[in-house]
DNA sequence: GCATTGCGCGCG
DNA sequence: AAAGCGCGCGCAATGC
């Protein structure tokens, strides 16, 4: 027993080679690095309960610590209801042990809870190998984990975010903030005005509320406007003196609502923004965020993002992910020659003999089960062309139109189909016999889900190693040749360490010393390279990152 | 009055 | 012939 959780944290970190084992980052690692301490790994059993419960089939049962706890001892799952001690200031370590703190004595609570631990990571250990369908799920379950400490720090630390900057371009794009929180004054001048001159150009009697499509149809069918929604790319085809004001107005009302000055109020403070990430918050293992919306951040915003003085972003992002992780996962020889070097799409146009941009809808549509519409001609170029790496998503297609399940390279596995599905489908595992057009409807729109997760997931795979790979090689980034300490980003030695500040599925940001830079982007480099290794083993297929090197994260590509 | 659904659009 | 994948969030409309 410790008084002082952190400490002792920070102390065992010290000593030498350590893997936390614990219920959760989420629950524990924020409140270890308010204190200043980091870890370098950990086990983290909710995340693996549910990458084990998802490959399982079970996925509809609790990936808590209680729940997963009470499914291997049969007996009732301990309440969790009185939240755990993460709420404290720094109680004793319940929520965490490594192998030797076993012996340790401990109060009631925590006793129950180590309880869980070792029981369920005892279970989980034996589990992760078991399925010889996932043979690497081991990878899997150690970046997932790797990534819960990626997501907290990236928290704590935050993406640098200049207000001001931020409130300039607001006011130079719709008027100055407006001083009313509610009513008629509340809209920026700038909408307003187009609101007025748009009304005007459909020649209506009373103002048209633009933010309702349903108003904003009426108003275009009376000025002779019949479209069937009021979307961007609809109104786009519509050639009309009001349709490029009206483009206008949606570009900016968007700013405004999603990103406007009660945005900055409420996620920006301290020259940080900082979002909440949910690891494998999506199906495919992408990240979600809560809150803030970090990753739909309008590019046009970028250029509040400014390093620190004397510091670097560095921006690095994935060329060409997904069509590369095809290449790789399909061992089709022709296609991964095409993605073995430079751009994928040029060496696939090349290939089919088509121009890049048809390869490129060509490739997207085998990926995503669109017609291409104009890639339709190269979407069958490619079938003979690279008939392996067609056959691969084609099959994923089918496994899903089927009802069955489909799994990322490291076995990260998509979701069972529904009740609704099966009874609307009628589980005839042929979607060319049904009756009922929506069952064939909800048959072929699952085939599209699996066609794209195999694909989607394995990227994610993929750049949830790199990020992992990234972050241990980062915390052992050389000496900064004195570019300016920080303490609040110092390992307990002193040292400045670079920051894993965003991540958004394909792209790292990574803020550092300024002198760091050239250091992190070998880092990059090199993580990519190992990231391929373990997730694809040896394979011709080259996923080359694009790195850029700026003060200013708008300054990247 | 509060929760849910649909539309629309930002990102990948 | 028609359909393309995955999200989060804000607003308006709808449901209770």
């Amino acid at each position: 027993m410790v008084t002082d959780l952190a400490e002792a944290v920070a102390e065992r970190e010290r000593s030498g080679s350590v893997r936390w084992v614990w219920q959760s980052a989420a629950l524990v690692y924020p409140r270890l690095l308010r204190c200043g301490v980091r870890v370098g790994r950990c086990h983290d059993v909710e995340l693996t309960e549910s990458l084990l419960l998802g490959r399982d089939g079970l996925s509809d049962q609790p990936a808590r610590l209680a729940a997963a706890a009470a499914r291997i001892t049969g007996r009732p799952a301990r309440s969790e209801a009185a939240p755990l001690p993460s709420a404290e200031p720094a109680g004793p370590p319940q929520l965490l042990f490594d192998e030797s703190d076993l012996a340790g004595p401990a109060d009631h609570l925590a006793g129950a809870v180590l309880d869980d631990l070792i029981t369920v990571h005892a279970s989980q250990q034996a589990r992760i190998g078991a399925d010889r369908q996932t043979p690497r799920f081991g990878v899997l379950t150690t970046a997932e984990s790797a990534g819960g400490l990626v997501a907290a720090e990236m928290t704590a630390a935050g993406l640098p975010w200049r207000a001001e900057i931020h409130d300039e371009l607001l006011t130079e794009l719709l008027g100055p903030r407006p001083a009313a929180a509610v009513g008629p004054a509340a809209r920026p001048a700038r909408l307003a005005e187009l609101a007025t001159e748009i009304s005007a150009a459909l020649g209506a009697v009373r103002p048209v509320n633009l933010d309702s499509p349903t108003q904003l149809l009426r108003a275009l069918s009376a000025a002779g406007i019949r479209v069937p929604s009021t979307r961007v790319s609809v109104l786009r085809t519509i050639d009309h003196p009001v349709i490029p004001l009206l483009l206008r107005y949606k570009e900016l009302a968007r700013l405004y609502t999603a990103n406007g000055w009660s945005w900055l109020d409420t996620w920006v403070s301290g020259g940080r923004f900082r979002p909440e990430y949910i690891v494998g918050g999506v199906v495919s293992g992408r990240w979600a965020t809560r809150g803030g919306g970090a990753l739909q951040i309008p590019k046009v915003l970028r250029r509040a993002v400014v390093a620190d003085p004397g510091w670097s972003l560095v921006v690095a992002d994935a060329a060409q992910l997904e069509p590369r992780v095809l290449a790789a996962l399909a061992g089709d020889r022709a296609f991964a020659e095409s993605a073995a070097s430079g751009d994928i799409y040029d060496a696939v146009a090349q290939a089919i003999g088509a121009e890049r941009a048809k390869a490129k809808v060509g490739l997207l549509s085998a990926m995503y089960g669109g017609s291409g519409g104009d890639g339709g001609h190269s979407l069958a170029l490619l079938r003979r062309r690279f008939p392996q790496a067609s056959g691969f998503v084609e099959a994923a297609a089918r496994a899903g139109e089927e009802g069955r399940i489909v799994r990322s390279v490291l076995g990260r596995t998509c979701p069972p189909p529904s009740a609704a599905w099966l009874s609307l489908t009628g589980e005839s595992g042929d979607p060319g016999l049904e009756r009922d057009p929506d069952a064939g409807r909800a048959s072929r729109a699952r085939g599209r889900f699996t066609r794209n997760f195999v694909v989607q997931a394995s990227a994610a795979d993929w750049a949830l190693v790199l990020l992992a790979t990234l972050r241990t090689s980062l915390a052992r980034a050389g000496e900064p040749d004195g570019a300016p300490a920080r303490a609040d980003v110092a390992w307990p030695g002193g040292r400045p360490v670079p920051q894993l500040v965003f991540f958004q599925h394909d792209e790292v940001v990574v803020h550092c010393p300024a002198s760091q830079a050239d250091e992190v982007t070998a880092a990059v480099d090199a993580a990519a390279v190992t990231a391929t290794r373990l997730v694809f083993g040896a394979t011709e297929v080259s996923f080359p990152m694009t790195t850029a090197v700026v003060d200013c994260y708008s300054d990247a590509k």
